[in-house]
This record gives structure tokens, C-alpha cells and sequence, in this order.
DNA sequence: TAATATAGTTAGCCTGGGCTAACTTTTCAA
DNA sequence: TTGAAAAGTTAGCCCAGGCTAACTATATTA
């Protein structure tokens, strides 16, 4: 109960299991293991973890819930996902997919005064719109062969 | 001499050795473990790791300096490291401090192609001095109540 | 130069987080 | 309704990367 830090791969749990229970309203052992790409018997260890620290229900052979606390904490975490992603795609320019896997890591190091920043730039880039995003674009890519 | 992919613990290892070279001429064990906050016995297991991968030259009791290849890894995560608290500064406004720790997590969970596009965009953003950072300090302050 | 303080290593331990193989439970279709 | 397939668990293993305690090597200085 008074776990304060949780582990970047815990977090990755909390995260997938929200985002399963939003798409089909239960999370399953095997599509976690699938989304995160870890064999089943990590995933269980994982919920057992999980559970130690009061994040999420879970009884051998049970239903897979998040606690309150613990959907507290995946919602925060996939907050940050969204804000980092956005940051990368809106303004960076970055490709979907990169975006993506990049604000998979990132999401587990910044902490929350660095994203809630990157929120308020983001928010004030986009309703901007003063032509900077396309302005950059094109001094990046004028630029691009300097880049490895 | 074929590994590839470093852990965010050795990449700090290396870094750490690089600056202390960089600023005393040598890297010493009991300073590596100081600034990384770890016990004495861990550094030398680290090096240990490092040595193995062909990214320092290490022999116990010995001086302790990068390979080639170590130093040009290190070199990297140093840039990295740069260019990403410079973001936070110079761009988010955020504090040194806050900055300097937050950049220390970062480089390990962001590519060279996410890297390189920020560097961009900070070259971007300073050269163009358009009056956007400024001004988004401006739009932050005014909406920090709504920050938690 | 000998004694001690400092630096570095070794041995042995622990935890987190993976894995496979084998077992158990649940589900589903014949 | 029962038996095979799918899902989940358990046991036992491995590795990275920490730690402490005790030892060894090096440096300092009286």
C-alpha cells in the first residue's frame, strides 16, 4: 500500500492491461503476453507483483482487474505516452511508428513536471499554428542531409 | 566486439568515465562510484561488463580508460544527453536541475532519429528567436494553475 | 621505511525480470 | 458430457546489476 515507485516493465504491465480493458472490457493473460511480447509465466509473475503492490485484482485462474490505485497509475502512464507521442508526431515530425516506440521508453523517464511542461508546449504549438510546425518542417528537411 | 545494444546502466558507466577523463585526465574508480551513486564493488563489476564488450581498457588495479569504440559510445550518449537538456531548458523553460536529471533518463530511451530531430528543432528554435519561446513562457505561466 | 589510511577487488548474497518445460484449469466443440 | 485444445500456473533456471563484508594492493606520512 505504501509502494510509491513502480518498475519501468510494471508499468508497461499497468499499461497494457488498461489499455485491454478499454478495447474489450477484460484483460487476458495471453494478450498481454502477446502485446508486450513476454512469454505467459512472466506475465503471471508480473500479476503477482502487481497485486503485492495493490495495482491490480488477481486471483490464480481469475478475472484480471485494475484497482483503483492501480488504474490511477496506468492512466497517468499512458497520459504521458499520448503527450510524449503527440510532441513527437505533431511537432517533430516523427513517423507514426517511431513516434510510438519512442514514447514507449520515454514515457517511463520523464517524470510528471517534464510531461505536464511538454503537455503546455504542445497545446501551445497547436492552437499557435503560426506557421512554425510548417516552418520547421521545411528547415529540417533542407537541413536533413547533415544528419547520419 | 560484435555487441551492439548497451544496457542504460553501462551506457552510465560510460559516460561517467568519459566526463571524469574529460575533466581530470583520469577516471577513478572511487569517483565513478560517487557519481553514480553506487557501491565501490559495483564499478568494478562494471567494468568487468565493459571490458568484456570491448569498450574499456581494464585490468584490476590498473588505469581506467575507453577503447576506441567505448569512447565513441560514450561520446554519443554525451551528445544525446546535451541535446535533450538543452530542450528542456532553453525550450520548456524547466530548471537546471530538474533538466540535468531528467536528460539523464532520457538519453538511454531515445534513438539516434528522435535525437537528431530535437537537436533540429532546438537549432530551429534559437536561431529563429521569433519570439516563441518567449511567448510560450508567457501562455505556461498563465495556465500553471491548471498544472497539479 | 614501516604503519596506516585509502582504493580496489573478491566472494557471496539478493531482487527483478526474463525464459522453458511440465503441469493444471478452463473452454469449447463433437 | 467428455476429451482435446487453449489458457494459465508452477518450478526451476539464467542474467544483470545492485549490495555488504572481508580481503588485498597502493599511497601517504610520521
Amino acid at each position: 500500500m505504501k509502494n510509491k515507485k513502480i518498475s519501468a516493465s510494471l508499468e508497461d504491465y499497468l499499461e497494457v492491461i488498461f489499455n485491454l480493458a478499454d478495447e474489450f472490457g477484460v484483460a487476458r493473460s495471453k494478450d498481454i503476453s502477446e502485446r508486450l511480447d513476454v512469454s505467459r509465466a512472466s506475465v503471471t509473475g508480473a500479476l503477482r507483483l502487481l497485486k503485492k503492490k495493490g495495482l491490480v485484482n488477481y486471483e490464480p485462474y481469475g478475472y484480471i482487474t485494475l484497482t483503483e490505485n492501480g488504474a490511477k497509475t496506468a492512466a497517468e502512464v499512458a497520459k504521458k505516452h499520448n503527450i510524449i507521442e503527440s510532441f513527437f508526431v505533431n511537432i517533430l515530425d516523427i513517423d507514426e511508428e517511431t513516434a510510438q516506440e519512442a514514447a514507449c521508453k520515454a514515457e517511463h523517464a520523464l517524470g510528471n513536471d517534464v510531461v505536464s511542461r511538454l503537455m503546455c508546449f504542445v497545446e501551445y504549438m497547436n492552437q499557435q499554428d503560426c506557421g512554425v510546425a510548417e516552418d520547421f518542417r521545411r528547415y529540417c528537411n533542407s537541413n536533413r542531409k547533415k544528419v547520419k
